[in-house]
DNA sequence: GAATCTAAAAGTCAGTTAGACTCTAACTCT
DNA sequence: AGAGTTAGAGTCTAACTGACTTTTAGATTC
């Protein structure tokens, strides 16, 4: 019989040397063969008694310390060709976790992060499926409200259209991200304000409904799709 | 180590009493414990030497008879309660057939087609499955071509409509349909007409690109998303 | 403490689109 | 020949999108 495993692509946001946010993701260095001493997914196989999305959370947690607020599946790989040992498949979660989470992470020399526009070669075909999450991402940012997955509890409107310029890897114009954020109804004013800013003090924002983001059990979510969408803007 | 298994939720179109298309999808008689004699998704156990999707193809022909001309992987299954006989870890395909095409396909005792808005109690959680590819099915309808995987190679507008109609369960207008379908590019008039109706022949169209609908390899297609929508309309 | 800088937040405008609807064309059936 | 039917072209309006302008409210500088 094939092994069953699971991997995790998992996303963050920080900035880079200029400031802008990139999206970054761990990888850890594989300790046995095959690929022995390349950086490949966090994962690990399933146990016995386990459902596939805590698999996915527990090697997660063992291999790089996260604790995602965002876990959905992604895929599952079973090509022969993708593990030279001996037959894999893989069920692929992927994640987001805000920048200020991860600070407990591990960062040792066992586990490091990359931007994901900038990957090494990994192992397997672990190139593929962060390619594949990353589309999925950038998709779903459109119609879904996942930045959430990134921000911390209360946040402004400038920074929540930093994560999906971030991710959609062009600039919205801020009155029209403004507008279209304030229609979908998903967003709620705390009243307070973000001071020390050097300009007029910012509106702090929470998302309205308390929805628990972590995919909890086997089950996808069924109505993924609304109407809130964030198209192509020409201002570069 | 669980057991991997590969399921097959598969479509089609067929007129109801009253003439209306309705999706169908075949089942399986079970003929072994657990949930023995009760009607299941088509599928079998993933062979050593095989991709997940070849065993999906093989497992719906040997049970099923079908050739679908779209096949594409839906999600992978595998909380802990779903079999109670013993660990088993789903991946589940999901596919469309023409109705035109299924001629040659098994229709005994142990095969049977069912409505899928009024399915019988299925074995494991396949209602739940069936379920979840339908809200897929729909979702991907009104984004991308599929509605193809129903039809022939050439069809009328109102057939294609049709086809809109009966998956996302509602009216469209064929007016407005036919102006979205024009300025999508996707279609191509034939330069044929349906002759033989009881009013003005309709115009013959078929897809443009040649594009491959089958789901080769394990790789999923990537920008899947297009700005073609087809949305709510109030006509009934 | 007034002028200046910056970004927040509100508002404007034109081009495009979606939905509801009307009208004519082209065939078959009676 | 006339009635029935759907094809297919076309019209109208409200809503939406993208680009842009103006005003507001703080910090910083002089």
């Amino acid at each position: 019989m094939p092994e069953l495993a699971v991997s995790t692509v998992i996303f963050t946001l920080r900035p880079d040397e200029t400031g802008a946010m990139q999206l970054w993701l761990p990888a850890v260095k594989r300790i046995r063969s095959p690929f022995d001493g390349m950086w490949a997914l966090p994962g690990g196989p399933l146990s016995e008694e386990e459902d596939l999305i805590a698999a996915a959370s527990r090697t997660l947690l063992e291999t790089t310390g996260l604790k995602p607020r965002y876990l959905e599946q992604l895929y599952a790989f079973g090509s022969l060709e993708r593990s030279p040992g001996g037959r894999v498949v893989s069920i692929v979660y992927w994640a987001l976790v805000a920048q200020n989470e991860i600070a407990d992470a591990y960062e040792c020399e066992n586990v490091s992060w990359f931007a994901a526009d900038n990957l090494p070669n990994l192992a397997f075909d672990h190139n593929l499926i962060v390619e594949y999450a990353l589309s999925r991402l950038r998709n779903k940012m459109e119609y879904s409200r996942i930045a959430h997955g990134f921000l911390g509890d209360t946040f402004t409107m400038a920074q929540l259209r930093e994560v999906y310029e971030a991710v959609l890897g062009r600039a919205l114009d801020p009155g029209n991200f403004r507008r279209e954020m304030e229609s979908s109804g998903d967003l709620v004013a705390t009243g307070e304000r973000l001071i020390g800013t050097k300009h007029r003090p910012p509106q702090l924002y929470k998302y309205d409904t308390s929805v628990d983001l972590t995919d909890q059990g086997a089950l996808p979510t069924f109505s993924e799709h609304s109407a809130n969408s964030i198209k192509r803007e020409k201002t570069a």
